[in-house]
DNA sequence: GCTTAGCACTCATCTGAATAGAGTGCTAAC
DNA sequence: GTTAGCACTCTATTCAGATGAGTGCTAAGC
């Protein structure tokens, strides 16, 4: 059996009214509201085609029929292609630029941009720090026997490590190892920091010992480790209440389930770094990995810096979602959000650097 | 009338049981059940004195009785006076060890240990800077625009902020005037910084000027009059889906109402902010400020470091809670926390800053 | 005077049957 | 290939009646 132009302007019928009501939809309705100019009879021979070609399932013998994920994967992979221009982006471009100093607080408002035009819950994962390149190292003294890290990416990510140290270093040291360690790992990336890399720049530190203290190199090395080892993924959410509006989310276990998934945020996080390098991504159904979400789509898309992914940003909701607003507004979002960057956070000149 | 012995007796009874099964209770069942030595019809005299001197309810004729907030306010007081140590004492303190180092990271180790104990959705407001001395100010750059400021206080809170400023300042400067700022402000609470303070500050900046250049004031200013201005207050939440656990909440609408106001925190940090200063304060339903959680009580707990208040961590769920339990181990949490602040977290010496 | 047995009364909840209505599948005619 | 017609299926709604938990009141008992 076809799929023939027929066959698909009703199965985009069906979707659409599907998307929108909520309720399964029955031959009659779709051809009396929309113009196709064939009897319910008709329709309903085209639309038990359908189901035997799993586009479309029936709750029960008398209820309709309700798309498939199989029907919601036809549907979007059309719309995907459509480059449509949304109709919020003026708005959108004004309320990122509220909040453009800092990369994560301005991911933050543009997973809240999301949840709020949608009306389904947004997610964002935050900047990736190993793809980054580093641009400066600062320690900071707290106690004798604690340190905090500040490292500084080019992407001007901002992170703060706190480290014990056995042995108290005075400030004026910590500012020398600063620019030491700036002057030897700015410019590259914390996941270059091999075996070589870190033999190589220990080396270097010993060979111009006389300005430190011997009783140091136990921090060199714990600073060293630390840099190697050190990346957090973690993930913000907004608009988490969104999904009890759906009817889908109407029985409290079903809420629950959904929400006791997002609030572990490593398996979240596991999804977004699964999926495929595709700039936009939609998962549906049982696309998603884990049985929580099987009932869930996911749409995300990357945020780059210098055409390196260092995150996403996205929504989740029911599969009945309103694919074609949600697609727009994700497009659009990604859209400013990578120019913004690009604007904002490449590092023109290093020239406020000390090396 | 009289609340004689007797009464007190059959009220505590009745919200045990309300509180453990949720259901309203009749005459035969507190007769039978509990060892009271009085018949139903007795009861039935009694519980009729109490529904008018406003201590239960009844949802409709046949329905037995339901205590009221005044109820459960009178079980509280009750046990607040008890001082039972609480069985998870040694637990409670090895999972709060695991996280010690950072204090934002530890009270949100805290609240997480409370919602898992507990089943109810814990909160924590993070540590407040006003109160704090500072110890430490390090600017870090970041583009030549750009600038990091790093506070840490004395019972070792970090905060970041970022500023932009209009003329560059090479490194070796920020250095400087890092340490110019932390001379002149360490040990100094931030809610000092008042316009004379401010004003003292400016002038000795100015006095010193031979190792400035003068272009740099307008960074000076822009430096004192963020730290005067800067506060943050933010609530962490932790077990959010525990409240719908609850048949209080099996109806989505209600589950949407509190997690929509717990995830306005500002919301969340005022009623906090509210609290008369007492260590422990219990807010049951009505008593709360806002008409969202006018069903909900709220438990929550200072912690302190050098006796100063800096933040609350507590927890919130249906005004029908197992307030035995819950108090007991708020309690012996907060005692925990404040113990390890004081442990970790004061300042020894300030031998390692550089005045 | 307090306590209690007894009883009528109230009211939410549960049960089952009847009904309505939405939708399908099949057949026969066009 | 399309469509009108009709029997059939299944869910959702409604309503009456039964159930039972619990109260309030009264009168008798200690």
């Amino acid at each position: 059996m076809e799929l023939n132009d027929r066959k698909i302007k009703i199965l985009k019928a069906i979707v659409s009214s599907y998307i929108h009501e909520g309720e399964a939809i029955g031959s009659r309705t779709i051809s009396k509201k929309y113009d196709l100019g064939i009897s319910s009879a008709t329709v309903r021979n085209e639309m038990s085609d359908l189901e035997e070609l799993g586009f479309l399932a029936q709750p029960h013998t008398s209820a309709g029929r309700v798309p498939t994920d199989k029907a919601y994967r036809l549907y979007v992979d059309k719309l995907i292609r459509n480059n449509s221009k949304n109709k919020y982006n003026a708005q959108i471009k004004k309320i990122l630029q509220e909040e453009i100093d800092e990369m994560e607080k301005f991911i933050r408002n543009s997973a809240r941009i999301l949840s709020q035009f949608t009306k389904y819950t947004s997610f964002a994962m935050t900047p990736q720090l190993k793809e980054s390149k580093l641009k400066r190292i600062q320690l900071v003294p707290i106690t004798e026997n604690k340190l905090l890290m500040v490292l500084v990416t080019e992407n001007n990510l901002i992170k703060n490590v706190i480290l014990n140290i056995k042995i108290p270093v005075p400030a004026e040291q910590l500012n020398q190892i600063s620019n030491l360690l700036t002057e030897k790992l700015g410019g590259r990336q914390l996941k270059s920091l091999d075996k070589n890399l870190y033999n190589h720049i220990l080396k270097e530190i010993y060979s111009i010992r006389e300005s430190f203290d011997e009783k140091f190199d136990e921090v060199f090395i714990l600073l060293l480790n630390t840099m190697k080892q050190y990346e957090k993924v973690d993930v913000y959410y907004d608009g988490l209440t969104n999904i009890l509006n759906y009817p889908e989310y109407n029985d409290t276990g079903k809420a629950k389930e959904l929400l006791s998934f997002m609030e572990d945020r490593k398996a979240m996080a596991s999804v977004l770094m699964d999926e495929t390098g595709e700039d936009l991504a939609v998962s549906i159904g049982h696309e998603n990995k884990f049985d929580e979400i099987k009932q869930c789509s996911v749409i995300s898309a990357t945020y780059k810096l210098n055409g390196v992914t260092i995150g996403k940003i996205g929504l989740i909701g029911p599969t009945r979602m309103d694919y074609k607003n949600v697609i727009s507004m994700v497009k659009a979002l990604s859209l400013n959000v990578n120019r913004l960057i690009e604007e904002n956070y490449i590092d023109i000149a290093r020239s406020d650097t000390d090396e």
